[in-house]
DNA sequence: GAGCACTGC
């Protein structure tokens, strides 16, 4: 069978495209794919210096530097900023007397790529003069090293031993834009830090969208005065090539198809170049790339000149196959890969001239009634949309197919609701006390969560034993718990599990569960069987574990092990996941204690399909078809009201009632 | 019998 000829019809706006100059898109080309340096002479790399666009704002951008406190950079891609500002810096005598110049990532993966990209520029030995640190590896020299990149979360981690930050001159806040967690923490951290050191200098790097509310929110100045504002602005151009965008004449009714059609006419009407397409999860992935396989065998058979080659993207997908999305391909073939949103930012696919943009992204949402985390198909804001568009001009002009009507992307929100605004805060609030933020409610925050999110995130630390009455920090509970890189229920059972008898075990199930789809396997592959992680995820495992063991002997948790009693170790997991408490209900399903709100067993568990125990505790919900909690761990009733006193009281006819924590 | 956006310490 022939492919369909494809019904897809597109239309471009306006007599001009909207291309490239107003589709910017500001990112860091961080790459999964191998890294290969020119071997540049000396003379060669300052010419090639010479020629990012950032260049001819040298001296511009170190006279900001030197007179305001913040300098907001609007840097577009493939500018330069990220590698040369640091340097200008540096050659300006900013890493001067031991001082160091920190750029923070967002991902490790970009710390790395361009620390290395930087040594190699410079002709050094990665961790000397440039380093980076990220989380288990730290590759830097606390004398030599001048220019250090690190991940955001990992600053915040640093002001825990260096509140004022002491050893940094200027910090680069990368990717600002993103509004990461810990982008946020560290911003609302820093003006603090700022009012008490003034020497200290920031630059923040950001996109055009965001500068102005950036620039208020550090601009100090309080005078009307503009002579004597404390932050100042900068633009800087990019070089990336024009992508014209087309829309949809009419609403698609089923994206998915959609996207298969669009493949399809692309293959058969425009030139050579590498196809992206942009879907929400792993199923829908999954499923295009069958149907399109599907249609690629059937267009060998009729001896197309040019073949099809389909890939999946996703982060669930085993290492392996990811890195068959960054091969090189013939020129008698097109690649199309079909991703995830970890397209968007987390990784750059070289040869990519046409994007397929269904609209929709898959985006963790908290409901701060229910305490409910749960994950949801969102609308994209326009950001992303440009952001994804802009996958398309990398190495030359592209072309953007989006599945949606112009009048729809006119209705889309500017920028997505940064991650602070959607989030269970228990982590963030207990950070901010550890880090001496008495008062959270007046934490200037960047963009203020809800209120009720801050209550809920307060009530659980106080449940928890992490804050006494008067919502501070418990002396030794509350610093210990913060100082695990773990959520609090996970930091609170660690820490018990020397009461209990069975710290061994503990870490060891505390370790193996925050390595993410360990047992995701595509739905046309057979499951491996449960319980074996595949080696990957064994030595992942084996480091997270050696952190945990490394600040459980800090705290002296003697080391224990259970030898073989379960009930030892169900007992200490309801030390810290009572908050997640649920029972069956006659329907088979579960309520929560809480609230009463109706969850079910996640098909992953290994209690599906079993006996559905009559108590439960889990680690989080996701909210699919259904609310499904996952990590679920079957338990007694008795248990909760003994280890959750505070929290739970015994009602009459044996049912259990929640209380209201309180927290002043 | 139905399912796992993406980061980070």
């Amino acid at each position: 069978m022939a492919a369909p000829l494809s019904t897809m019809k597109f239309w471009k706006p306006g007599s001009e495209a909207p291309g490239i100059s107003e589709e910017r898109e500001v990112t860091t080309e961080t790459t999964l794919s191998p890294i290969i340096f020119n071997p540049y002479t000396a003379l060669s790399i300052e010419k090639q210096r010479q020629k990012l666009p950032v260049f001819k704002h040298r001296n511009n951008i170190l006279y900001l530097v030197e007179n305001y406190q913040t300098v907001i950079i609007v840097g577009e891609t493939g500018c330069g900023k990220t590698t040369q500002i640091p340097q200008y810096l540096l050659e300006a005598g900013w890493a001067a007397e031991g001082k160091v110049i920190g750029v923070t990532q967002p991902r490790r993966v970009a710390a790395i790529s361009v620390a290395n990209r930087l040594a190699e520029e410079r002709g050094a030995l990665l961790g000397h003069e440039v380093g980076y640190t990220i989380r288990f590896d730290d590759c830097s020299d606390p004398h030599a090293t001048r220019i250090k990149f690190l991940t955001d979360g990992m600053l915040v981690r640093e002001m825990m031993a260096d509140p004022l930050l002491k050893k940094y001159s200027v910090l680069m806040l990368d990717e600002a834009h993103e509004r990461t967690l810990y982008t946020d923490i560290a911003i609302g951290l820093l003006k603090k830090i700022q009012k008490k050191r003034r020497d200290l200098r920031l630059i923040v790097a950001s996109a055009t969208l965001d500068a102005k509310k950036f620039q208020e929110f550090f601009n100090l100045n309080e005078t009307g005065d503009p002579n004597q504002d404390t932050c100042g602005i900068l633009t800087v151009e990019g070089r990336t090539f024009p992508v014209d965008v087309f829309y949809t004449v009419s609403p698609v009714p089923d994206y998915v198809k959609a996207t298969v059609e669009t493949v399809l006419k692309i293959h058969e009407t425009e030139d050579d170049g590498d196809v992206l397409a942009f879907l929400t999860g792993q199923e829908e992935v999954e499923k295009v790339v069958s149907m399109l396989q599907e249609q690629a065998r059937a267009l060998g058979r009729y001896a197309m000149k040019k073949h099809l080659k389909v890939l999946p993207m996703y982060a669930g997908l085993p290492y392996v196959d990811q890195m068959k999305v960054f091969e090189r391909t013939p020129p008698t073939v097109r690649k199309v890969v079909v991703a995830t949103n970890i397209a968007e930012t987390s990784i750059t696919i070289n040869g990519i001239v046409f994007v397929i943009d269904c609209a929709f992204v898959k985006l963790r949402a908290y409901n701060p009634r229910t305490a409910i985390e749960s994950l949801v198909v969102t609308p994209i804001s326009k950001a992303s949309a440009s952001q994804r568009a802009g996958r398309a001009g990398r190495n030359r002009a592209g072309k953007c197919f989006r599945l949606y009507t112009e009048e729809d992307f006119e209705k889309l929100p500017a920028s997505t609701v940064p991650e602070m605004q959607r989030t269970n805060l228990a982590p963030v609030i207990l950070q901010l006390k550890a880090l001496g933020i008495d008062n959270v409610l007046r934490f200037s925050f960047l963009s203020p969560p809800p209120a009720q999110s801050m209550v809920q995130a307060l009530e659980l630390l106080y449940a928890l034993g992490g804050l006494d009455q008067y919502g501070r920090l418990t002396d030794p509970m509350g610093f210990r718990m913060a100082e695990f890189p773990l959520s609090p229920m996970f930091a609170k059972m660690l820490l018990e599990s020397g009461n209990f008898g069975c710290s061994k075990e503990i870490v060891t199930i505390a370790a193996m569960m925050q390595i993410q789809n360990i047992f995701v396997v595509p739905s046309n592959q057979k499951k491996p069987a449960v319980g074996v992680p595949c080696t990957h995820h064994t030595h992942l495992t084996v480091t997270v574990r050696e952190q945990l063991r490394r600040l459980m002997n800090k705290f002296k948790v003697p080391r224990t092990s259970s030898e073989g009693d379960p009930d030892v170790i169900l007992r200490c997991i309801v030390s810290g996941f009572f908050a997640n408490a649920a029972r069956i209900h006659h329907s088979g399903s579960y309520r929560t204690l809480r609230d009463d709100r109706e969850l079910h067993i996640h098909p992953n568990s290994v209690l599906f399909g079993e006996k559905p125990p009559k108590w439960v505790v889990f680690n989080e919900v996701v909210q699919t078809s259904k609310y499904y909690m996952r990590d679920v761990t079957a338990v007694e009733s008795s248990w909760l009201v003994e280890l959750a006193p505070h929290f739970y009281k015994q009602a009459k006819h044996g049912s259990l009632a929640s209380k209201r924590s309180r927290v002043l």
